[in-house]
DNA sequence: GTTTGCATGTAAACGGTTACATGATTGG
DNA sequence: CCAATCATGTAACCGTTTACATGCAAAC
């Protein structure tokens, strides 16, 4: 998913500047799954007001830039449930770790073992970050969306603990 | 993982030309974390070989263009392991499936169900590709990875089918 | 006293995809 | 007869990231 739709997303949910959008995709717990910086946040933005799809209103600020709170219009509205009713683009699950165990036997197993602790660290990270945000307040979709997160994550760590001697236990025929 | 880095990692499999890298990652059963067009591979190698990362050799054939086999050098290997086991890139899984499930509550509640069945099939798919490839022949790195990827599409499935109806089953607050 | 949070934006660079160009052979 | 397989490559385009620019206030 673009980062238009992305904030038009957000945007169906509630008003916000662009420095809360990025907070709100950070926090929700879908960090995993969504991800926009400023540098594609900030010109989506301009160019959803240019195209009618929200308006803009700015709140000066003392000290400050002024915040320029976005409202989803009408025709954004419907334009962001066209594109949910549009095919969707396939997913796509980049996985350096996943890449780097495949040439697992090219490298010295204390470094395999080390990968793999630091890669159940982050999972767990994430885990216990979804884990942490009260279900409470949430729409159905948010809800299930967390329970698929947990699920997978869950899955994986498994998988890992279980699996892990399976890329540990070969003779380290490590780099020269 | 960038293209650069998916090739030297093939060749260090054996020599392939530019064609079959690309259908060795498709086959291979990873094309769901690691995937590359013609317009990016070629170049890739091109750069390559300017760099002594790889050594190419031309194979003439009658009305066809020659092929381009591709071997990594010792140096390219060096490279390619320090790759490796530098800190990583973390994973991205970019979902436009789940994005839209966060807002299933704006859409139609068959069209709903339609996209959690296109979702399924899918998945469906994969696992039937990747199980369609026998283990022999393969690398304890190749087993795990595949074991890993059945591991986590069966608890995607899993999952689907007992909780799909916690976003199915909500009154339709379609568009407008 | 330094980091974090608030708050916006631009410009250059990057990596990649898509479409185009070419063209014979084999299988359905 | 048409689609797919083999086989390479270029060029335009696209979306995004990264770095830069600015700057105060509050928390640690």
């Amino acid at each position: 998913m673009d980062v238009r739709t992305i904030c038009l997303g957000i945007l169906t949910r509630g008003d916000a500047t662009g420095y809360e959008i990025k907070k709100l995709f950070e926090e929700g717990g879908y960090e995993h799954f969504v991800e926009a910086s400023f540098g594609s946040i900030y010109p989506a933005l301009s160019r959803l007001t240019d195209e009618g799809f929200v308006s803009v209103r700015s709140e000066a600020q003392e000290k400050r830039p002024d915040r320029k709170v976005y409202s989803i219009t009408p025709v954004g509205r419907s334009a962001f449930v066209a594109t949910l009713l549009k095919p969707l683009p396939e997913d796509r699950h980049r996985s350096p770790f996943v890449f780097a165990m495949l040439f697992a036997d090219l490298l010295p197993q204390a470094h395999v073992s080390a990968m793999v602790d630091h890669y159940i660290g982050q999972v767990e990270e994430k885990l216990a970050h979804l884990n942490s945000h009260s279900d409470a307040s949430k729409s159905d979709g948010e809800r299930f969306v967390m329970d698929y997160g947990r699920t997978v994550y869950e899955a994986t760590l498994n998988f890992l603990r279980t699996h892990r001697a399976e890329i540990e236990n070969q003779p380290a025929q490590a780099a020269e």
